[in-house]
DNA sequence: GACAAAAACGAACGTTCGTACTATTTTGTC
DNA sequence: GACAAAATAGTACGAACGTTCGTTTTTGTC
């Protein structure tokens, strides 16, 4: 328990905003919407943040947090290599199918929507998904290191293939209702490491 | 030069409101702004579509258009089977490249903005996501019927796998400006497709 | 060129947006 | 329990939203 009330509020208020924004979108996302879902006053909400912009990028930091807690820490318990290379990607796909955010990855549609809206909320969510391709390039960099996979491997040519899988199975599982769409990023997954993979 | 005047107009009121969708997403898509960008009034343009909702409607049609008239059709002029297939791929990535839409894929931006808020709009979208990925899975089963590739291929499981690598493409270029993402995107489709081609 | 129909306009509606203030309540410390 | 500080509420604002309606302009037909 934090020591303040402010914060506790904070937290409570920007955990509910991330579920919110993961099906509205950042744009969508509306003060009075939310002090009205929280039984708050749209002022004292506001007071928190002093901007929606500013609100913007605490939901995209408290997101990113959730997705770094869900999908990355579980996978870090995997010994380094190939097994946790794997690992990264079943929880991914795991993370899509266990609902973490409820409208589908929060940045894969952050993504989308911002990519042609110049600011410092885009600047930020390029940020993020660029440590976020670069924790993959890594991870498949270790498993190369490791001898685990074949050293010709291109480890941005890699996470890049791992990742569009990854958003593809977002997008025809919850935009199309694909209920096999998670196995099916699995299974090209898997083919496509098992093919690459060493002793 | 359409007969009418209203037909005219609605066309190009249409034209400008697909790029500016595709910057500012359906949402983002606001008819004070639009009208105020073709110099017109918000009433007057209001009148040919009598709802917000129409209105996108009507926007997201004239981008399947574009889409069909851009990507799809170009790739029908190759022979079917193999090279079809492969040109719809080229065609796919140079969409990109050429910028058809302002923001990038339009369908991509709106899959991933819609997928959580049920209604028409996301039916229509989904229902467009599904026709293409149809179209997909039938040009991998024309090249695998001429035996052209390995007659034991899944069409929904490419299909899945090549969409993903164009939405990956279309982010990594335009969220991360990532230019070698096309490159990318192109050498995984060859080495895919090349892998399960015949004779 | 007359004239009905179609298209575009201008002004206003009620609502909601983000934001700014001031007051009130709640909190943590001594 | 007093008391300053912090947190929340209340009210109001100008702007923008989608929408309605009556008027004016433009169009196509005879």
């Amino acid at each position: 328990m934090l020591a303040v009330k402010g914060e506790r509020t904070r937290q409570s208020i920007l955990e509910h905003a991330v579920d919110l924004a993961s099906l509205e979108g950042l744009q969508g996302l509306t003060i009075g919407k939310l002090a009205e879902q929280l039984g708050m006053s749209k002022s004292g909400l506001f007071a928190h943040f002093g901007s929606k912009e500013e609100l913007q990028l605490a939901v995209v930091e408290a997101a990113a947090e959730r997705y770094i807690r869900e999908i990355f820490n579980p996978a870090l318990e995997a010994p380094r290599g190939y097994e946790r290379l794997m690992a990264i990607c079943r929880s991914w796909l795991s993370y899509v199918h266990r609902g973490v955010f409820p409208g589908g990855c929060f940045f894969a549609a952050a993504s989308f929507e911002f990519d042609g809206r110049p600011g410092v909320v885009r600047d930020t969510i390029r940020g993020l998904m660029d440590d976020w391709i670069g924790a993959l390039e890594r991870a498949i960099r270790m498993a190369r290191d490791e001898g685990h996979i074949d050293p010709g491997v291109d480890p941005a040519q890699l996470a890049f293939e791992l990742n569009a899988l990854f958003f593809g199975a977002n997008f025809a599982y919850h935009l199309r209702h694909d209920e096999q769409a998670l196995e099916r990023a699995q299974r090209a997954v898997e083919s496509r490491l098992e093919a690459l993979r060493m002793g």
